[in-house]
DNA sequence: CTTTTATGTTAGTATAAACTAACTTTCATT
DNA sequence: AATGAAAGTTAGTTTATACTAACATAAAAG
């Protein structure tokens, strides 16, 4: 599978805990991922090497300039992905999780040309 | 990731593969897949173990039902999103790379639910 | 018949990404 | 001040899936 899934997610969470919550910390990623801190805290480690977060003294999470690209992208797949596929019927839940996969693993071309096609057939 | 992937692409190269070729040996996947065969075989066993292939003395390789079940599913989703995308003008290639990411993390609900939208929009 | 090639297997390695367990630090409350 | 909860880190484990290296066997070719 696509090599940067994980990461992709953990950007798009910090994005969506970030317009949630007045500070994003890795215990609240872990919280909305359902996984252990001690994951978070590695995977912020490696976020923070490729300079995709910056994380202060207090431990609050920022997006850089990149981070926040990579995150931006992925959450307008997964919104435009989840609601498109509601709009077919396909029940939320499993609209959310295909979209949650989805999203990682389309090439920007076959994205917008769905855009696209989506759009123009409305 | 999807748990099943890698096990799913190497059913669906063995269904391509029996349809091309007159018996399907872990060397043909290998080559096709652009494996080491050593990949391969440790694959196959697995397969075998999940009774999805069966393996001759000779090293022909089956499909059971079920995994031709498995197979046929993945395939029939490569095709249809594969001819999809390419209908949308994304470049062949690049169709086909996403195809064989998306096939894999798709739900039954919405591939169906794309192939009807496809289809009614014609 | 012996040597080479093709095929397959096994054992051990590497990487990614989660995990548990144990530890530190800090802060709050008694 | 002492205790305990919350947050973060580190070390080592697990699983999946590829890899290399080394070996076994069988068929082909001299």
């Amino acid at each position: 599978m696509n090599y940067n899934e994980s990461a992709e997610n953990y950007l798009e969470t910090i994005l969506i805990l970030s317009r949630r919550l007045p500070v994003v910390r890795s215990v609240d990623v872990a919280t909305e991922l359902n996984f252990k801190k001690s994951s978070v805290s590695v995977a912020m480690k490696h976020l923070r090497e490729k300079e995709q977060i910056t994380v202060t003294d207090a431990g609050f999470i920022y997006l850089t300039d990149t981070g926040r690209e990579i995150a931006e992208m992925i959450y307008e797949r997964h919104e435009f992905l989840t609601n498109w596929l509601i709009s077919l019927s396909v029940p939320a839940k499993i609209a959310a999780e295909d979209a949650c996969r989805m999203e990682h693993v389309i090439s920007r071309e076959s994205f917008d040309a769905i855009k696209r096609y989506v759009h123009g057939g409305q």
